[in-house]
DNA sequence: GAGTTCGATGCAATCGATTGCATGAGTTTC
DNA sequence: GAAACTCATGCAATCGATTGCATCGAACTC
C-alpha cells in the first residue's frame, strides 16, 4: 500500500523480509529451496511492498529476454490479426512477451539483427518467406542456430524449421473443386512471387491443370500481391483476354474478394457468371456476399504450434538437432461463391 | 568477419580500437564529444566486431527499455491491424519497439502491471475503454504517473491522454445521412457495453434521432459486441421484431456485415429493401458487395498521434502536464449499402 | 613563460537480479 | 560422541552499458 518513491527493488523486499536478496530470488525462482517460513515472510513482503521483478536486470544476468519477435511483411493483412492473437495466448501462456515487426527500411538484415542480437527477443517466428537463407543463418552466433520458426511461409531450407501447410495440395483440391463443379477455364490469381507459400499453390495449380487435361493460359494467370487491388487487377486482365474464364482459383481471401468486387463492376456476377475459390478462410469470409469458397488454413493453428516449437526450441537450447517440420492440412470450405457450370 | 563465440560486447569493441568503453559509448550516443579520428576508429572496431548494443543492459543502467506496450482487448479485429501497422511505423522510425498485449486471463490489473512495472515497457497505448481508472492511476509510481495514451476508446477521465474519434457527431452525421435519404425507421446495433465508444456512438444516435423527431424504438436497438455473430443476431432481433426497419446505423463494420447477411438469409436484400451504414471503414469495407457506406475513423493517424503523443510524454517526463486530448474528425464514406427509400 | 581554460579520454561506480561457493546449524551414522 | 552429511541461507561476483568526476595534454592569455 505504501508505495516507495520509485519501484521496490528486490533489495527492498530482502529488507522488509530480514533476508538476503539471493534468498528472495530463490523464492521466486526455486520455492523449494527454501523453508516454509521465510517463504511466507517473503510472498508477504512482496505484497507489501508490490515489488516486480525487473526484466532489464533479469534479461542482463540470464541473458534471455523471455520475448519472441514476430516478424510480417504486413500486419496489416486480416490474415495476421487471428494468427498474432494465438501467438500473443501461447506465448503469454509460457511466460514470454510478444515483440512485432514489420519490414520498415528495406533492410531486413538490420532490424532483424538490431533485434535479435541487442537481447532483445530470444527468437524469431518468421512470417516472410521472402528472406534469403544467408541473412537468416549469419544471424545465429558462430556455429549456434540463432532460434527461428518460420511459420505460414517455408523458407527454402530444411534446416530452418518450419510450420506451415499443405499449399500444393490445397490448391490441387481447390482446383479438383471448380472441375468438379464441371470448370473447365479456370484461370488462377497468383500471390506475391518471392513468397514460398505462392509458388506451391500456382504448382499445384499447375499440376492439378496438367492432371485434369486442362490447358493453363498465360493470360488466365494474374501476378497479384494478396491485397484486394490486385484482385480487382486481375478481373480486369481477364476481362480484357477476350474470353472469360468461368472459374478462378485465387491465392488468398483478399484477391479474390477483390476479384468479385471487379468483375461485378463490368456485370459478371459470381457465382451466377463466375465461380470463385479464395485461401486462407479470413473472418469476413462466411459473411461476405456470396459466402466465399475458400480453402481454409488453420491460422490459430499456425500461430500456436509455431510459438509451442520456437519457445521449446529457446528452452531446450540446441540439444533438439532435427529441424522441426510441421505441416499442417487446409481444409474446403465450400460456400456459395462457387457453383456447378451452366 | 572473424564472428567470437558470442556477441562481441562494448568491451570488445574497445579493445579493438584500443580505447576505453566509455569512449565507444560516447560515440554512439554522443558522437561530437570525441575527437574525429578516435570516432572513425571506433566505428571500423564496431563494424569489425560486429557489435551490437546489449538492450537489456543498457535499459536496466538508463531505466528505459525504448519499447512500448499495445494493449488492446482483441487484436484478432481487423480493425486493429492497421491501426498496429501505424504504431509499428511510428515506434520505429523513433527507435522504440512495439509490445503487443491482449487481454489474457481476466486481470488486465495484473498484467499491465507485470508489463509495466518491470521495465519492458516505458509507456502504455490502450485502445479499451473498458479499464476502470482507479487501477489504471495505481499503475504509476507515487506522483508519477505513468505514461499512458488512451486511444480509440476514451478513459472517462480527463487526466487521461487520449488520442480518440468524434464518435457522437459521427453518429449524428450517419443518421443524418439515412435521414437524408428519406429514412424514419431507423435501428442501431450497439457495440459492447463496457467501452465508451461505443456509449458515444449511441447516444449521437439516440440525439439525432430527438432531433429528427423520430421515434428511437427499443426493439430497433440491438446490444453487439463488434462482431459479425452480434450483426446476424441483430438482424434476427429485427426481423422478430414484427415491423423490419428500413435502416439501421451499425456501431462498426463487421457488425454492419454480419447484419446484412443475416438479412440476406433472409430475403431481405441490401440495399433494396434496407439501407445500412457501418463504421470504422476496414479494409474489406470497399470490396464487400454491396460496398458499404461507413463512417471512416483515420485509423493509421489515430495509431501514428497515439504513438507519437506517448513518446513525446515518455521523454520529456512529465513536463508537459497538460493532458493530451486529440479529437481526430470521422468522415461518411457514402458508397452502396445506403440508399433512397423507396 | 606561468597560469588558465578547454577538449578528449579514462576510471570506477552504478543499475537489479542471479548463482556458485561458503558457512553454520541441525541431523544422521557407526 | 565425532565424523559425515543435509539443508537453509548469506556473500559477493557477474551480466554490459552509461556517466559524473578526474586527469592530462595542448592551446591560449597577459
Amino acid at each position: 500500500m505504501t508505495a516507495s518513491r520509485k519501484s521496490p527493488t528486490i533489495q527492498d523486499v530482502a529488507r522488509h523480509a530480514n533476508v538476503s536478496a539471493a534468498t528472495v530470488s530463490r523464492v521466486l525462482s526455486a520455492p523449494e529451496r527454501v523453508s516454509e517460513t521465510t517463504r511466507e515472510r517473503v510472498h508477504a513482503a512482496v505484497s507489501e511492498t508490490g515489488y516486480t521483478i525487473n526484466q532489464a536486470a533479469r534479461s542482463l544476468r540470464l541473458k534471455a529476454a523471455r520475448t519472441i519477435l514476430m516478424a510480417a511483411p504486413n500486419i496489416g493483412n486480416p490474415y495476421y490479426s487471428t494468427v498474432l492473437d494465438a501467438v500473443i495466448g501461447e506465448a503469454s501462456s509460457r511466460g514470454y512477451s510478444v515483440l512485432v515487426a514489420t519490414r520498415i527500411g528495406d533492410d531486413p538484415n538490420r532490424w532483424l539483427h538490431d533485434y535479435l542480437l541487442s537481447t532483445r527477443a530470444d527468437g524469431l517466428l518468421l512470417f516472410d518467406g521472402s528472406l534469403d537463407t544467408n541473412s537468416l543463418h549469419g544471424l545465429g552466433a558462430e556455429g549456434v542456430a540463432l532460434p527461428l520458426v518460420a511459420a505460414y511461409d517455408e523458407i527454402p531450407d530444411p534446416k530452418v524449421n518450419s510450420v506451415i501447410t499443405d499449399n500444393r495440395l490445397a490448391a490441387k483440391r481447390a482446383v479438383r473443386h471448380l472441375a468438379d463443379l464441371g470448370h473447365t477455364k479456370i484461370a488462377h490469381v497468383i500471390g506475391p512471387s518471392r513468397n514460398q507459400s505462392t509458388n506451391e499453390r500456382l504448382l499445384g495449380f499447375q499440376e492439378a491443370m496438367r492432371e485434369l487435361g486442362l490447358p493453363v493460359r498465360q493470360e488466365w494467370l494474374h501476378p497479384g500481391a494478396y491485397n484486394t487491388e490486385s484482385g480487382t487487377a486481375a478481373a480486369a486482365q481477364f476481362l480484357a483476354s477476350g474470353e472469360l474464364p468461368t472459374a478462378v482459383f485465387c491465392g488468398n481471401d483478399e484477391m479474390a474478394v477483390g476479384l468479385i468486387h471487379g468483375m461485378r463492376q463490368a456485370g459478371i456476377e459470381c457465382p451466377r457468371d463466375i465461380s470463385v475459390v479464395g485461401f486462407d478462410d479470413v473472418s469476413f469470409a462466411p459473411y461476405y456476399n456470396p459466402p466465399l469458397t475458400t480453402m481454409r488454413q488453420p491460422r490459430e493453428e499456425i500461430g500456436r504450434m509455431a510459438t509451442r516449437s520456437l519457445i521449446d526450441i529457446i528452452e531446450g537450447g540446441a540439444k533438439e538437432s532435427d529441424p522441426v517440420h510441421v505441416v499442417l492440412t487446409s481444409e474446403l470450405i465450400v460456400r456459395e461463391s462457387t457453383r456447378t457450370i451452366r
